[in-house]
DNA sequence: CAGTCTCCGTACACTAGTGTATTGTCTTCC
DNA sequence: GGAAGACAATACACTAGTGTACGGAGACTG
């Protein structure tokens, strides 16, 4: 039989397009993303793209599709996931959305570009809001644990998820990987101090 | 004595470039600043440009050098205005931060390209960061009126000038201009109230 | 009222990029 | 092992953009 593993790679997919763009758009945004470039880095012309793609617009938007299912997808798992004690599942949660080591940078820097596309596309637009109330829906459900008032729970959620996010952006760059999650690290301590006291206070 | 104001703008100022590239970045970033495009959009050609301009690197590095002198300045007149009562003097940093109305949205616009922007050019990095410090610190010297603990207040600075970011950037498009900052008014009276609570518990 | 300085138009050369059409070359499968 | 289909190279036409060189027109100045 023959071998099912072949290592340079000798056909290219569409997913091999779709990996090479990404990576450009990790790096330096969706505006730097050019067919003869990535042509290039592939090590072949644009011969092959424009058969796996009728066109430039096609790629970016398979692209930012390809992002929405695997936040679709995250997002049930993290959901169907056994909850743990309270503060420790917020601090878990924390540690995933701000997961700066190895390849997780790149993802973060990607959603980074791509709320820059949503800035002049509104159907990213329309994509990049509903993953936001996806994911901050489910700090509420979190914060729904550690407080009885479902309006605080609301606020805190999207305190803590607007903090997240722009965590990423003032500060990600360049290199403050772990001061962020330091950051919200000790303030949700110290909010659950400041919680509980007024618990006992009440 | 000839009339001293001239309302067709007979010739145009290195200023006139610039504002008309702030307009483009505003609107659709800073890969969408095109010479030719802006010469089009101010009816000249570009023979014009390249007599205020030596290049087209050399406007993009005088617009964000503009951009950060107006933020010291902005920064320095917050800085001498008489502080109100601590939460007011608060919720008017909010305000100001969070001004979605008129020409100032164009300004919050800027700012979130200019990110984008620092993401592949350190030397813009290097400036928004700088930026960022310094209305962190201001954060800092409010909320230090209302904690004895040092640390809180530079944790809890730092936890609303980042949702302040990550409001703008996740949700100011397309039109929540009022919601975020109700969100972020909200959660500053409820702190108080937490707050305060703790104190009487202490 | 000539000269100079400031601003702008024009023409040219060049590069980078898209998209199309056609042909070529592997694979696979019968 | 030959045909069909999947993938890729080549060549071409086209557009958008940069930068340069030079010339011209207004305005100010002596």
């Amino acid at each position: 039989m023959p071998p099912p593993i072949e290592l340079p790679t000798p056909r290219l997919g569409r997913e091999d397009w779709l990996d090479a763009a990404f990576e450009t758009v990790a790096e330096s945004g969706f505006d730097s993303v050019r067919v003869l470039t990535l042509a290039a880095s592939l090590g072949v012309t644009r011969g092959s793209f424009y058969w796996h793609f009728t066109d430039h617009a096609e790629l970016v938007s398979a692209l930012v599709e390809r992002w929405r299912k695997r936040e679709v997808d995250t997002h049930q798992r993290a959901q169907e996931a056994t909850p743990l004690e309270p503060k420790a599942d917020l601090e878990r949660m924390l540690g995933a959305a701000l997961a700066h080591a190895g390849a997780e940078i790149k993802y973060l820097r990607f959603e980074l570009a791509l709320r820059g596309l949503g800035r002049r596309n509104p159907e990213v637009a329309k994509i990049l809001i509903e993953v936001d109330r996806m994911r901050m829906r489910l700090f509420e459900s979190k914060f729904l644990r550690l407080t009885e008032n479902p309006k605080a729970a609301a606020d805190l959620a999207a305190l803590f998820y607007l903090a997240i996010v722009g965590g990423t952006h003032a500060l990600a760059r360049p290199a403050n990987p772990e001061r962020t999650k330091d950051y919200l690290q000790r303030i949700i301590g110290q909010y659950l101090i400041v919680e509980q006291v007024s618990a006992v206070a009440r």
